[in-house]
RNA sequence: GGCGCGAUAGCAAAGCGGUUAUGCCGCGGCCUGCAAAGCCGUUUAGACCAGUUCGACUCUGGUUCGCGCCUCCA
């Protein structure tokens, strides 16, 4: 039985769905004005590894991640570049799938962009307003009247009155109410616009969500996730716009069942944000890092605590890593269905059906890793391989893990040159057989020139085995 | 100022009112020509002060410290 703390709730909360068999998730994606940091990358590692145990238990997911591809930065941005915003937002796209793809994430069923759907924005402030929720200034922006709506504040846990005390926001002369947030922009000089009935414009941030979200999930959908930040001003402001457009005769409609909320990247305690400059990309990261290490490393924390980020926290995870790899190292695995009837397999069920804690789902790996040390049992081997392929992890091939180096990467520059397979089984021929003629001086020499090279040698009874360091 | 979250061993990170979390590192042993890997064992815990309880890291209250949101942010 599923339980998802829910923000909305503040506490965890047995999932139902809407539609037995089946959930509808939508998460707030990535704002595509340059490259993807470690935060985004744990917003899609943390709902792909969410989606991936929907599956695996058993459900229909329909999940929808959204590019917003028209923004305030991206104008800019744009601007600064000298190309077209959709040269711009095209390239960043691009970036994002081939970073997402390399953490093993995959890509939502539905990927839509704000463009596609400013006629449906359109049409749903116009809803607003003629419901009374949102008002044309005569600007030509279009505001959505806070006060309006009796839920405000029901998900970040404010009040309107302590938004106003905390009022650290320029006052729009626009506006009625200092706390009312922007649906339709007018249009500025040099800045792109589609026609509406307030005017040449674009959409204010928050309308997009409600729009795609709606159009893709209906007007009541099961999961809405994020990272913890767009808590406030983003999903009350998601909220408080489709409850009021989608209410009937006055009365609300229920937006989202359950609100998920990741926790942030940190640097030295502080949050990774563009803002503060302290951020790593994904693209920087994985070229000192195996990307399946990236996301060992993000699934090794719960979604929800604070997660810190460091090149020891990285080496760390490599070693741990490794070792799981190590474990599968000599077993001929195959994919097959898990028997979740088993203790090892219960157990790492009962911890991803407790909120999905990876973490301890992970104990559970490395307890298997243990068992096919100890006891050369293929059935674990098979059963970590699985297991761990439901966190989308030990997907490789064990020796494609230790002896690869992430200079396969297509983004890695040429660093030092570094010895090829075949070079290396000739060295460990060569000690061989200084092994066998007991010139143990030879064999010493030979195993730390390899060493120096970054390439470790594991003898076995079955022969020679060789990984990188 | 308002609202919220957290404080676990050298580092990272979970569960749990009483019984080994787990990983990395360290130490001892086994194994090995020697290593490495692996196995076995092992040292370091629960910010502080009270309270509840037969018993608290786990519940309650307070203190201190850290972090986040209140403005764009994953």
């Amino acid at each position: 039985m599923l339980k998802i703390y829910n923000t909305l709730a503040r506490e965890k909360q047995v999932f139902t769905p809407i539609n037995a068999g089946k959930v509808s998730m939508y998460v707030c994606g990535m704002t595509v004005y340059d490259y993807c940091h470690l935060g985004h990358a744990r917003v899609m590692v943390v709902f792909d590894m969410v989606s991936r145990w929907l599956h695996a238990s058993a459900y229909v997911v329909n999940y929808v991640r959204n590019i917003t591809d028209i923004d305030d930065k991206i104008i800019q941005r744009a601007n600064d570049n000298k190309e077209s915003i959709a040269q711009l937002t095209e390239r960043f796209i691009q970036a994002m799938n081939e970073d997402a793809a390399k953490l093993g994430v995959i890509p939502p069923d539905i990927e839509p962009k704000a463009t596609d759907f400013v006629g449906g924005m359109i049409t749903m402030i116009a809803s607003l307003i003629e419901k009374g929720y949102a008002y044309a200034a005569d600007n030509g922006d279009v505001f959505y009247a806070v006060n309006h709506f009796a839920g405000y504040g029901k998900l970040s846990g404010k009040s309107i009155e302590d938004l106003r005390a905390g009022e650290r926001v320029e006052v729009d002369s626009n506006k009625r109410d200092p706390m009312d947030f922007v649906l339709w922009k007018s249009v500025k000089p040099n800045e792109p616009s589609w026609d509406s009935p307030w005017g040449k414009g674009r959409p204010g941030w928050h309308i997009e969500c409600s729009a795609m979200s709606s159009h893709h999930l209906g007007e009541h959908f099961d999961i809405h996730g994020g990272g913890q930040d767009l808590q406030f001003p983003h999903h009350e402001n998601e909220i408080a716009q489709s409850e009021a457009a989608h209410s009937h005769d006055g009365k609300p409609c229920q937006m989202v069942n359950y609100w998920m909320h990741n926790g942030f990247v940190r640097v030295d305690d502080e949050k990774m944000s563009k803002s503060l400059g302290n951020f790593f990309t994904i693209r920087t990261v994985l070229e000192k890092y195996d990307a399946e290490v990236v996301r060992f490393f993000i699934l090794r924390a719960h979604y929800r605590s604070p997660l810190n980020y460091s090149d020891q926290h990285l080496d760390d995870a490599k070693s741990a890593l490794t070792r799981l790899y190590t474990a599968l190292r000599a077993y001929p695995v195959i994919d097959t269905e898990i028997n979740w009837q088993h203790p090892q397999a219960a157990q790492f069920k009962l911890a991803m059906d407790d909120d999905f804690n990876t973490p301890e789902a992970m104990a559970v790996l490395f307890d298997l890793a243990n068992d096919v040390n100890k006891t050369k049992s293929l059935a674990s081997a098979t059963l970590l391989k699985n297991l761990a392929g439901v966190l989308g992890l030990l997907g490789r091939n064990a020796s494609e893990f230790l002896q690869g180096t992430i200079a396969s990467s297509s983004l890695q520059q040429a660093t030092e040159p570094t010895l090829d397979s075949r070079s290396i089984d000739g060295k460990i021929l060569q000690r061989a057989a200084a092994k066998t003629a007991k010139n143990f001086a030879e064999a010493d020499r030979i195993r730390q020139e390899l060493a120096d090279a970054g390439i470790i040698l594991e003898d076995s009874a079955l022969g020679t085995n060789w990984r990188r360091a």
